[in-house]
DNA sequence: GCCAACGTTGGC
DNA sequence: GCCAACGTTGGC
């Protein structure tokens, strides 16, 4: 049994790192490392190869869906925690229990244009989106079947 | 640069 | 366990 492919949208910044870049990248491939909240990390930990990922830029003008990711390997512990000095480092986490994952994403292909965070509310569809919710700041959050369909639909090319 | 919303920390 | 203080995110 093959378990379904499942949905995703992950933020960065683009002048740190951008879809661009993403498709600059050896192998078309980066770690997502540096994610520093549990609620993010249990959507990664759940993170599946071949599950597809909504490359969104944030603080970016405008903020925008620019394009398409696939996740090609599952969570695994972000060594960055473990660096002295490490922006990301953790003091609290150990080498026996990591307390930060991440996963490996590919680029799939960039959007002809960008969706902007204004053109995707102007879809009832796409109402209950957590990117959409009032105050929402997962850098990592799931995107239903029907959102990730839509979405598409949206985005010619 | 501002600030609302949210998460985390730590004193009690 | 409460909650004030603080830090961060990210749209504007």
């Amino acid at each position: 049994m093959s378990r379904e492919r499942h949905y995703w949208l992950m933020k960065s910044e683009p002048a740190v790192f951008s879809i661009d870049d993403l498709a600059r990248a050896p192998k078309r491939t980066t770690c997502w490392d540096g994610v520093r909240n549990y609620q993010a990390r249990n959507f990664m930990r759940a993170m599946k190869p071949d599950d597809q990922v909504l490359f969104y830029h944030s603080n970016a003008d405008p903020p925008a869906i620019v394009g398409i990711a696939q996740v090609v390997k599952a969570a695994y512990p972000d060594p960055t925690q473990f660096e002295r000095g490490h922006a990301h480092f953790d003091s609290a986490s150990t080498l026996a229990a990591p307390r930060w994952d991440m996963v490996d994403i590919q680029f799939v292909k960039k959007l002809p244009r960008p969706l902007s965070l204004d053109r995707l509310r102007e879809e009832p569809l796409l109402k209950g989106m957590v990117l959409l919710r009032k105050g929402s700041r997962l850098s990592v959050q799931p995107v239903t079947k029907a959102e990730w369909q839509h979405i598409v639909t949206l985005a010619p090319g």
